[in-house]
DNA sequence: CAGGAATATTCCTGTCAAGGAATATTGTTA
DNA sequence: TAACAATATTCCTTGACAGGAATATTCCTG
């Protein structure tokens, strides 16, 4: 059973965005922040959310908090989706199908 | 860019299980409610955000209005989620070659 | 057209999430 | 330890959203 907390965090523009940025490796809050034109404590409040969510994780480094992407939710999502990619590739399916008998009629 | 408004749309449970229940074919207004132990007025409100988020369609058949999963958002989700999955891949393929490693240093 | 079944909408209320501003906390360095 | 940089938290206000109850709408049938 999917996690709906997942499909919560990502529903948040900013944060989605940050979940975009991240993917490219972890970074700061002030790096983030910069990114998104986002003021120091939205950045923070968003990136909390994502790490309740387990979105990202955070390791201390010096004065800095580098969040990094973790991927266990988003597989977790890829998983989900597997029960219903079958749906549109039985449209391909039967595309495919229709095409291949057109094209017998054709002979 | 992926649209937040799919996430949003199952980020709130008994929508998701709407979903998943569509997933094995449309339903009517009154099935869905009563499979989900909803009154009317609260699985008429949900599907209503399905719609509008392009989750589902819908067809009237005589008194009944059938509602039917649209895969379209999903294979959003789907594509969206191509680029996270070199990220998981990624360790995969790490772990392959550390296991490669070591089974060569064996020899 | 009347009546009834299926569905949609409205109104109300309580809860929760988000941004802004201020402040607290933590860690670093001199 | 004082001062400063980076980050987190709190308080406040506002707006969105969900459920409940009542009602409106639509469509079919006699």
């Amino acid at each position: 059973m999917m996690d709906t907390m997942t499909f919560s965090a990502l529903a948040e523009p900013t944060r989605l965005r940050m979940v975009e940025i991240l993917k490219d490796g972890p970074m700061s809050v002030g790096d983030i922040a910069e990114r998104l034109a986002l003021r120091q404590p939205q950045a923070s409040k968003h990136l909390r959310v994502l790490l309740e969510a387990g979105l990202v994780e955070v390791e201390a480094a010096a004065n800095r908090r580098n969040y990094r992407l973790r991927t266990e939710p988003l597989e977790a999502m890829d998983t989900w989706l597997e029960a219903y990619r079958k749906l549109w590739n039985e449209r391909f399916d039967n595309l495919d199908d229709y095409l291949r008998q057109l094209q017998s009629e054709d002979k």
